[in-house]
DNA sequence: CTGAAAGCGCTTACAG
DNA sequence: CTGAAAGCGCTTACAG
């Protein structure tokens, strides 16, 4: 059912001009007189005339498209991060080919893709690359930003949380609201996230005489909820649980309030990420605020920067968040 | 930094063969001996070629790329949609060009991006086209499938539940359980989503002596969440609230219950779409499940008849859903 | 300011 | 089975 759209050799027909000079019309910055570029504009119109962008791509050896990976959608703490950079994106001139990427680790399906199109550069969200993926992108000069992921030596950069700091914070806050008995619900292993906010929170409990209690939550609903479940049907159940993201801590907050618990009075809860929902009434959940404005200012800033033939040496940056207190904790008495 | 990548033409002369020969390696179903398949693909693999695709795309009129326009991605029924789409489309071979709408109505620039990258086919979830945009891109045989909208007399097909007869199965299920004052808290209107679940709800009460009240909720929490305070403050506050999507039903709940009141017992509340959150314990919401996967095969399947030379016809359908009971309406006694 | 021509990286008849 | 050549729709030196 596909039919050729018209091109510019068809306008060119039409306004009397050359094939060349329906392409400078099209092309920002070519000397075309004011009377020409009319006369080729008018035409354009009557036939619904587009540049090619595949073709254009192709010649100038710039797609203006951007790959974006995503693993995780589900966590709503993504889809604002999707609609912000496509945005961001769109306002700077750039597409977006989106992938959903199964794993953990993005694969090499996922890559090929982001290779064939030539892209110009790709975002990363909630996955990581295996090193040799890496090269094979910046060998062929295509910057690669990690959002929210954290991988050191890696010819890529990497913006997140300083999610090692800000898991030590949370320990330090707990434990001077008196809080000895704690617990951690993981998110999914060998993420960066997850591993730095477990390692500041347990280091900032270390020697310090509080208990600490982990679980696996998988960074979802359902995975904060079971391992809610177990923790506080221990005969010593902990008097704060730490969800290693917010949607898992609405998970324990749901599995406290099932059998029966009181918040923050029988159990405290504490998230990370600010999500929309940790502020809805029905929740009001304590947590540490990533600051994704920011973040998503500087990838965007660095993947133009490399676009534009920057060094390419690979950089990263934490943004430190802030601590968003709502009733989930309180300081036990 | 952009490098080119390594061409047909450079794996070619490496491979001692001609050019078109490493087309044809490259090309399902094409006739090359074993031998010099073996030879060429050994080439690219040290070279790390890939063919353009691009250039395929050019030569071919095939690009492999549908685009996909979402406005709400916040609300998290579409998160789920978005994934299910990207990941039967990419199962199938095609990318996804993402585009967020900002508008209810898709604007002609979103819409540009769609044609100059020559996609093979357009999804649009929960926005609007205007028929002359339609027109424009069935003119150019690109085919547009309207997700979750309906829009009769168009070019354009469209797939949705069957909202009108949904909203009408609402009213008289709550009528038969003995509610009679009711309210309806609004999407955004002119949305056929929000006016054939109203009219039909609508249509249900008529005539039997019930009321119902009717509030401006935008299909968002905080839509559902105000309204709900307005409602609810009423000297004669309504025995159920039936929110026009669940978000705005989650809202509702948050602000029965902020004000002390109690659901179902003081009042009773029900949504649609079923999303996740609906039947996390702290919610529990009675609501009408959409049925995503059936509609999203549909879509699939009527947009790759187009691609393959459909009659273009349009088309449009309706599924039905079905009544999903939790804990948030029961029988008043 | 404008046109003729080369070339981006491919696919595909057409010969052989 | 394989190669030479044309062509997809553009941009951009190069002349004029």
């Amino acid at each position: 059912m596909k039919k050729k759209p018209v091109n510019s050799m068809e306008v060119a027909k039409k306004a009397g001009v050359s094939q060349s000079t329906v392409s400078r019309v099209f092309t920002p910055g070519s000397s075309v007189s004011p009377k020409t570029r009319k006369r080729v504009l008018e035409a354009a119109r009557e036939l619904g005339y587009r540049p090619n962008a595949l073709a254009r791509g192709l010649i100038m050896n710039k797609t203006n498209i951007i790959g974006l990976a995503m693993r995780d959608i589900q966590n709503p703490f993504y889809p604002e991060i999707l609609e912000k950079f496509t945005k961001a994106l769109r306002d700077n001139g750039y597409h977006v080919l989106f992938v959903h990427t199964e794993n953990d680790e993005i694969n090499q399906d996922e890559i090929s893709e982001f290779l064939e199109y030539n892209v110009e550069g790709v975002i990363v969200t909630d996955a990581t690359l295996s090193p040799n993926i890496i090269a094979s992108l910046s060998s062929n000069g295509i910057p690669v930003i990690l959002f929210n992921r954290r991988m050191d030596g890696l010819p890529c950069h990497s913006v997140s949380c300083d999610n090692y700091t800000a898991g030590k914070k949370i320990g330090e806050y707990l434990y001077e609201l008196g809080y000895r008995r704690m617990a951690y619900i993981r998110g999914r292993k060998n993420t960066s996230t997850n591993d730095d906010r477990e390692r500041g929170f347990c280091e900032a409990l270390m020697g310090r005489g509080a208990e600490l209690c982990i679980e696996d939550g998988e960074f979802t609903y359902e995975g904060g909820y079971n391992a809610a479940l177990r923790l506080l049907g221990k005969r010593e159940r902990p008097e704060v649980i730490f969800g290693a993201n917010d949607i898992t801590a609405l998970g324990v907050m749901d599995a406290a309030r099932a059998i029966g618990l009181s918040i923050p009075d029988d159990v405290a809860v504490i998230g990370f990420d600010d999500i929309t929902m940790a502020s809805w009434p029905s929740y009001g959940l304590t947590t540490w605020r990533q600051p994704v404005d920011e973040m998503i200012e500087w990838t965007l800033a660095k993947l133009f920067v490399e676009i534009d033939g920057g060094d390419g040496k690979p950089s990263s940056i934490l943004f430190p968040g802030i601590l968003v207190e709502r009733g989930s904790v309180k300081k036990r008495s």
